[in-house]
This record gives C-alpha cells, structure tokens and sequence, in this order.
DNA sequence: ACAAAAAATGTAAACGGTTACATTTGTGAA
DNA sequence: TTCACAAATGTAACCGTTTACATTTTTTGT
C-alpha cells in the first residue's frame, strides 16, 4: 500500500540503513547515494511511520493533556500555549477531557499511558485524592499539573491562589464594599477554587468585615438566577460585590444579574478570575484576576522537556497573575433609602421602602 | 522497565497469544488460565502498548484534528464533539492548528500522516486551492472537513453559509434598517466569512438597498476601533447595523462601539455568527445565527467511523442554523436631528445637529 | 474407554522503523 | 602503488503486538 523504508532503499539500491539515516540526518551519506535515495523517496511519497519509529526508539514524540473541559477557554489558552511549546519541538499533541471527573482523569490517563506518551500536562479536580495522579507515578511518565494547588511535593505551574483571592477582597473593600460574597464552582472539583475562597474569605476576616456570603453551583447544571435571586431579595443584606471563581462563571452572573434588573456594578460588583480573551471585549468588561494560561501551557510543556532531556527533578512554579479592573467592578453603591435613585427600576423584590 | 506481553506469558505460564487474546477478547480462554492471565497481568501491571498494537495492526485508533485556532470557541466546541464522540469508539484525539495559514495547515496534516491516524477532521482556510488537502487524498486516508463550504465533491459538515448570511439581511432589514454594513476576517482564510458575506450582500441587494459597507479586518493583528471609528464618522452616513462575519469579532465590535460612546442596539445593531456560549451570556446578549458547532464535530466523528467500517463514499452535511434575536439587535434608529434625544452622550463625532 | 470433533493454546512471522556491529569503499601518505 | 585509516554502507536483531496456522487438550457421542 503505502511505502516502506524497504521499498525507498530497494529503489535507490542501497539498505535501510542508509534510508533512515539520510532521512534523520544521523549520518553522513554521499552525494551520489543520496540523490538516488531523496528521488526514490519522492518517486514512492515515502512518509516516515511515526509508529514503526515508536516502537523501535520506544519514544513517541507526543504530550498527552488531560483538561476538565475545552469549552472554558481558560483551558482552551493552555491547550494553545502547550500545542505552541511542543510544535516547536516536532512534538505531537494528544488532547482528552475529563470532564470534571476523577473517573474520566483515570481513562484519560489510561489512554494515554497505552498511547505511551512521552509526558502528561494535567488538570485534576484534587492533586490530593487522585487517584490518576497515582497511575501517572507509577508508571513513571514525567507529568506536571497546571492550575492544580502545589501538593505532595509534584510539579505545578500555576499562580497564588490564595494570595489573589486575598487580593480580590482587599480591593472590594477598597472600593468601600462591606456585604461581600462569593460565587463558585464545586469546591470538590475545583481545588483552584478552594483555594481561591479561603484567600478571599481570609482578606474579609482580616479586615474585619463580616464573613461573605459563600454561594457553590453547580455551574453546568444550575441556572444561576436560580442561585442568585433568593441571595438579592433583601438589597440591604445582599452583597455588594461578588468574586466568581473563574470568568464564565462572572460572566453568567452578570447576565443573571440583568436579568433580576440589578446594574452591575452600580449596584452590585462583579469580579472573575482567569483573565479569558471575551472579558476584556465585552460590555461591562471584567474585573478579574489575569493568570497567564498560555504561558503555563507554555512553561509546563518546557518543564516536560527538561525531565525528557537530562533529568532534573520536578519543579513547581508560582506564576504572577495580576488583579485587573474593568467596568464591572466599582465604587459600592449606598444601600438606605436613597437607593431609589439609582438607574435600574426598583422591583417588588427590592428592600421595601 | 515497563512490562510486555511476554512477561505476563511468562508470569502466567502461558503463550503470548493466549495472553493477547485475554486482554481482546478475541478468543475464549479457559477459566483457570484466565485466573492466571489476570493475575499476572494485576501483578506486572500490565498495559498493553498502543504503540506495538497498531504496527501490527496498521490501525492508530487516533483521530487528527486541524483547527484554524483553538482560541475561538466555536473551534473548541467543534472539538469538544468529536472529542465526545470518538471517545464513545475508543479512538483518541491528536490536535493541531494551523494559525489559520496553509503552510500550518501542510504541516499539521503532515505531522497527522506520519502519526498514520486513521482519519481526520478539518478546517481550512480554502479548500479549493488547499495543498492540505491534496496531500490527505494522495494518503488516502479518510478525511472530512468542517465549517467549509462543500466543494470538489470532498466531504464537510457545515451549515449553508449563503442562506444565513442573506437571513441576517432579511432580520435586520424587517427592523428598519437600511443602510446597513458587515464587518469580516479576512475572506482568503475563510470560506465561510466569503459565503456568508455573498448571503448577505445578496439579501440586501434583493431588498433594493443600497450594497453594504464592507469592511474587511485582521482581526488578530488589528484593533477594531481604528477599523470601525472612520466608518462612524458620519452617523447619518454610517451603517445602522452590522453583521459580523463571527461571535467574537461581534462581541469586539460591540466593545469597540461602546469605546465610541455608540450605543448597541439603540444606534447600531450588531449580529455575530457561531452561537457560542458566552453570547448567551453576556450583555448585551448577542443576536446571532447558532450553528451546532459540538453537532458538526460528531457528526464528523461518525462520518468518518461509517467510512472506516463500511466503505460508504465521502458524504457532505448541510447542518441546519439558526437565527436567533439578541439584545445586541433591535429596531433602526431615526438618524434625523431628533437622534440626539438617544441616550448616550452626544460627541463631537456625530453628525451635526 | 475411545475416536472424532471442538475448543483452547502455542509457534513464529509479520508490522516499519533504528542501530550496534560488520563490511566495504574511499582517501592520503609514503 | 600500497597500506592504514576513515568514511560510508550493509546486515540483522530488536522494539511489542497480532494472528494464521499448527498443535494440544477437552468434550462429546457411543
């Protein structure tokens, strides 16, 4: 069917040998040979089988990723800055979702590990219990994890959750919010997010504001007004600011809040996390906290390269991220009677009065 | 280092065919040799090499991808289906991008053939003159495209383009508008910005409308406002409406606008194209037409199953779209001197009294 | 208990490369 | 020209599976 090596050198009357080493440069061949060999090659469209190549140098030349989800393009960012660091180094790309599951980690890893893949950039729902993390240290493939929390001393490319959490709530308070509230995805499968709110619920504690309002979706699941109305019944009590755990998830609620007639942020601020590309387009554009998706991608893939090269242990690294304002996210509206002035009509559901 | 097949054999006391067979299921083996099978392979752990399995059996059970960009959505989405639906078969997913470049597009099929998957799904920036794609049907290996318009008889699951773009100028055409323009990626790397803009056109034209402005932009490199702000100059003279060849290019756009102190929809209408999920979301929610993006990339998925198992020729699928109204359209504005009673500030900009 | 048929298992040759080692060819100095 | 050595090329084993075919074991019917 399609051509062998041992077609090219039958064509060009030399051995296999010498087909192989002219096509990976490992060696010198003559002149004269390797004009019969490079014409055989084109005669035949020779292409190289990465497979029969595989076996023989028990190296594949692919990167595995496991993702919870492509349809957040926080993760489509590092998917685009691994498949970038690896192209440049004639490595292929092997892409699985987990769909937010320890289950779908453990095929994915599965897969991947009967794949032999060179090495596994990864996200799980918990470093901690995973039990595919296990299945990686087993059998020895380098991985590093992206997003993840540092834990159990593997290698993580990701930022201070923590402090930026912390961060968040030190500028709503800033801008003089006293009633803070948090929206996340599943604590349980999102160990970014944890780590998120105990830094945001610490920068509260810290400044002696009342604990906020902790509110966990099930965000592919639920209708966030759903979650969100009961919480804005009584606008006295309700916050007057929310930090998301991720900007899909802020996003959704500033649509939600529109539609229950609450202006953002004139009424309510709204802060994300991620820093995704549509924040910064959109009308209200995002408060959020800016992690370099890309760049870990990036630095995860290199980190990979590094272990397959010379050894090296597994390192981890705290990338910076950075708070970004944008118009969703402002001064904290005055909750007396006055409020009345504000720009969005009152409801029934507003405070009486 | 990692256990083969023959030392589970010799673990179990056994052939490696038996053992082969087990792990298949190609063949009965007898309890008691399974029990031993089993045993060993728990004890060694055993997992089957992926690589030597499709040397011998000249299949990958992998499926490349070729996008333009992982970073629009819509391309995620696509993926996310054939994703869902290759996993269903067993098959993995090799992903590369093209950066929306024929030469990327050569490279990543290249990359595909020596890999030797068994089938692959694309998008192309022109399949008329795409070298990608001879090189796919030189290799024989079964290839469908998406989002391309059909031609050369060559499979693609798409949505019918023309029909869409000229149902925009139909939309916005019943609310009132007249002077109306579309803001486009680059027609040379996309076919389907091309057919929608032909749809379009054509609408307005059959309305006995002035023909649209149309504005094509770079819109990776460029910045929109340079591009939009000129064509608003004028408010009397400038479009009412605008079609956006796609979703972000319609969120960039809507961003842009407000930039300029133009208020969506209340001076200009703007519809993107895609239907992608933060669309929904955001505010204004954007009018577009929703094409089922997850739906194309499985229907692609089973396209190239039916052809791998059966035989069955290259089939192209017109999916269908859907128009859908967002907040980001709605009636024309009177652009008369009574304009000024519209809510956003008057500038310097617009027309003169 | 025995032969024949059926079922289970084993043997060894692919699959398409790479590469250690062996061999041939080419080069330069004497 | 001849020899020593270097450079180029060739030979064949190996990587980890699958599977056609051969062989052994079990089952069945009598």
């Amino acid at each position: 069917m399609v051509a062998t090596i041992r077609d090219v050198a039958k064509l060009a009357n030399v051995s296999v040998a010498t087909v192989s080493r002219y096509v990976n440069g490992t060696r010198k061949v003559r002149g004269k040979t390797a004009e019969r060999v490079k014409f055989a090659i084109e005669e035949l469209g020779f292409r190289p089988n990465a497979v029969g190549r595989s076996l023989s140098t028990s190296t594949t030349k692919s990167i595995g990723m496991v993702i919870p989800s492509i349809s957040n393009p926080v993760f489509s960012d590092a998917v685009s800055g691994v498949s970038a660091a690896i192209r440049k180094e004639g490595y292929s790309l092997t892409l699985t979702t987990s769909q937010y599951s320890p289950e779908g980690e453990v095929d994915a890893i599965s897969t991947l590990l009967e794949n032999r893949v060179d090495g596994v950039i990864l996200t799980v729902t918990d470093p901690e219990t995973s039990k595919a993390l296990e299945l990686l240290e087993k059998s020895a493939v380098p991985f590093v994890m992206i997003y993840n929390q540092p834990s159990s001393g593997r290698a993580t490319m990701t930022v201070d959750n923590v402090a930026a959490g912390k961060e968040v709530a030190g500028e709503l308070i800033k801008l003089g919010h006293k009633r803070l509230g948090m929206v996340s995805g599943k604590f349980a499968s999102s160990d970014r997010a944890l780590a998120r709110m105990n830094g945001f619920v610490k920068g509260v504690r810290d400044a002696r504001l009342t604990a906020p309002v902790i509110c966990e979706v099930d965000f592919e699941a639920q209708d966030i007004s759903d979650v969100l109305e009961p919480m804005f019944k009584d606008m006295n009590a309700a916050p007057s600011a929310l930090f998301c755990s991720n900007d899909i998830l802020a996003i959704s609620v500033i649509g939600a809040l529109r539609r229950l007639k609450i202006a953002v942020p004139k009424e309510v601020s709204v802060i994300g996390f991620d820093g995704i590309a549509v924040g910064r387009h959109m009308y209200p554009t995002l408060a959020t906290v800016v992690q370099p998706s890309k760049e870990m991608g990036k630095a995860a893939a290199r980190n990979l390269f590094e272990r397959l090269a010379g050894g090296q242990d597994p390192q981890s690294v705290i990338l910076p991220h950075e708070f970004t304002i944008g118009e969703s996210a402002g001064p904290a509206a005055k909750h007396d009677p006055t409020d009345l002035q504000t720009q969005s009509k009152p409801t029934s559901k507003r405070s009486p009065t």
